[in-house]
DNA sequence: ACTTTTCACGCAAACGTTTGCCTGTTTTTT
DNA sequence: AAAAAACAGGCAAACGTTTGCGTGAAAAGT
């Protein structure tokens, strides 16, 4: 009841009977009497036994932990993705290893570095803004180790992973901002560099064109994504001689920071000029002034898919199915989700 | 290069050498001689070893591992404090392993369960708002796993902790709201049953005391945090005959639902009231109306505190330097801070 | 040239569990 | 009643690393 948690041996000692006897009995192995099977079940019990985990994870060689790297914790689509990904490991006996990059390549290096050394069993990677060089997820492939790439994948071949097709929830924002009777849409994207930004542009031009709009390239305006640079971009779009009624921003935290610029500037959000985003963060419901929509990527949904994935490759891994014939390809689909709750009760 | 990892056991073999003179060699151990200590050094890093580190937590019953425990992962709060722990804890070589309880006390227990089979060396725990009854803890106890709580303490004796002192930061929201010349204020505070109402309330009437004002009670009330609460609580002290000027609330979302409502009833907020909060969340650099300050708690200072406490106590036991002696008890003073980037840039 | 010390390294046990293989006993089959 | 099969359980190796103790050989002391 006090200090070391009891062992098989023990238990073994005390009943007179061989280790391996008692570590069948505990899995109910067939060729243990029953007898037996429930004696070493009861002493157990009363010992408070519980099985050293390191020592199986040393004996079997693996962990039954995956490891998770993301760019940040704190922002809320990869809260919601961990806790996804917590959720579906739990369910299956697994422990999951967090570990941030906070977006830097370095950093990121450094964790799959440790990750592999630690011995996890999987990676589930979400990789950072900077990254690009690879090098390091080949080595995990060299070790046999397993990645599922969600939500940031690398342009790479032969990878599994599971994405957010961002096109649809573009077409759908740009279609609702037309029924809306919006003509001159604008678009402030993010910068050229990041693969998010070349869906968002792509979505925004296919509807513009099936809608038999003509396509202005100069209503799309980059950003690098600050609050001064948002501010710029918008003040670029308000000074178009088709000056828009509604502007689709990359996400929801440069809508808000155009929001409040436009309304210092005295515009009037209710009627002259109307916010779509992406991302759906929580974080709108407290605003009194909000994007009336946003586009929803499902951080639970891919959280979960990519981890499923992950878990799976390992089970076939168990059984020696390996080799992959196949890369998993997950997309989610994204959505426009009108926000209800705005400036209104 | 490719398949399994290289061990030390290989590495005596190529160099016809014992694994223990590997091992030692490897930690630069005195007694090996130099000339050998270089050719296992250059073997292994020519092989790619990597210590196993399963092996090692084996053979030295520790995991080097220290688990969290916290409501949610989604509330800045507690991710900026995961962040200061991660940081802390990889300093020192430790690894992190994060779980949430989703305020939920049954999931706590399952969680403290979990870690302690996981063999963690030490926990951090900020414990759910509905826990009741702290037997897991002791069993922790019991099992020789040094525990230190953070921001949610439960009330118990002999315990290590780090908690934020309210009352300092209370005291300095009402003082502010004096100077800025307000001379009734409100206080919407969270529900009777939280211990952090308590020290808020207690907060507030020390400032009015302090500052020879009569203490209303009146001027204080409760709400359950949510959006509808906080409207009936706000309508409340808007009703009062001596209506506030001015209010503290809670938290930061009180003070948002609380400002969209007065928003709403098209109140002025730059004159006719103003809102000083708890937490100081980045979120109110997005509000175009925002609380004009907020009392910041220091997560990351929290978690840094508690990080570095949990690891002084392994070491002192790794030393069995054990049975302590005396419980740490450490308090972060909370602070006020202005916003200044409300309304304004 | 002898003993004593220092040096550099090897031996082997230990950590807790799993698992392939072997052995003795009981039951079933013919 | 003898042979075969089924049953119940034990033996021992293995996983990779650390570490207390032992031991030759070289260096130092007398």
């Amino acid at each position: 009841m006090t200090g070391k948690p009891a062992t098989i041996k023990e238990i073994a000692k005390i009943l007179n009977v061989s280790v391996s006897t008692v570590s069948r009995a505990l899995h109910k192995h067939p060729t243990i009497g029953i007898t037996t099977q429930l004696k070493v079940q009861a002493l157990a019990e009363k010992l408070g036994y519980e099985p050293n985990q390191n020592a199986i994870s040393f004996q079997k060689g693996k962990t039954y932990t995956i490891g998770v790297i993301i760019p940040e914790l704190s922002e809320a689509f990869f809260s919601a993705a961990i806790s996804a990904i917590e959720d579906t490991a739990y369910k299956r006996n697994y422990t999951v290893l967090i570990a941030q990059s906070h977006d830097n390549e370095e950093k990121e290096i450094q964790l799959v570095e440790k990750m592999k050394n630690s011995r996890v069993d999987g990676l589930l990677i979400s990789v950072a803004k900077t990254t690009s060089s690879f090098a390091h997820f080949d080595m995990l492939k060299r070790f046999n180790i397993p990645v599922v790439f969600f939500d940031r994948i690398p342009p790479l071949k032969n990878i599994h992973y599971v994405a957010c097709n961002m096109e649809t929830g573009s077409i759908e924002a740009v279609n609702y901002l037309l029924q809306k009777g919006h003509r001159s849409i604008g678009l402030i994207n993010g910068p050229a560099t990041l693969a998010a930004s070349g869906e968002r542009k792509e979505g925004y031009i296919k509807a513009m064109t099936k809608n038999r709009l003509k396509f202005d390239p100069s209503l799309i305006v980059g950003c690098n994504l600050t609050e001064e640079g948002t501010r710029a971009a918008l003040d670029g779009l308000l000074a178009h001689k088709r000056r828009p009624s509604a502007i689709v921003t990359f996400n929801d935290y440069v809508s808000l920071y155009a929001i409040k610029h436009a309304r210092n500037l005295g515009i009037n959000l209710d009627k002259d000029l109307q916010f779509v985003s992406y991302a759906n963060l929580p974080i709108i419901n407290y605003m009194d002034y909000a994007p009336v929509a946003s586009v929803e990527q499902f951080p639970y949904l891919q959280g979960q898919k990519a981890a499923d994935i992950l878990l799976d490759l390992l089970s076939r891994k168990e059984q020696s199915l390996d080799e992959v014939q196949a890369y998993y390809n997950v997309i989610v689909e994204s959505q426009l989700i009108e926000n209800k709750t705005r400036n209104s009760y």
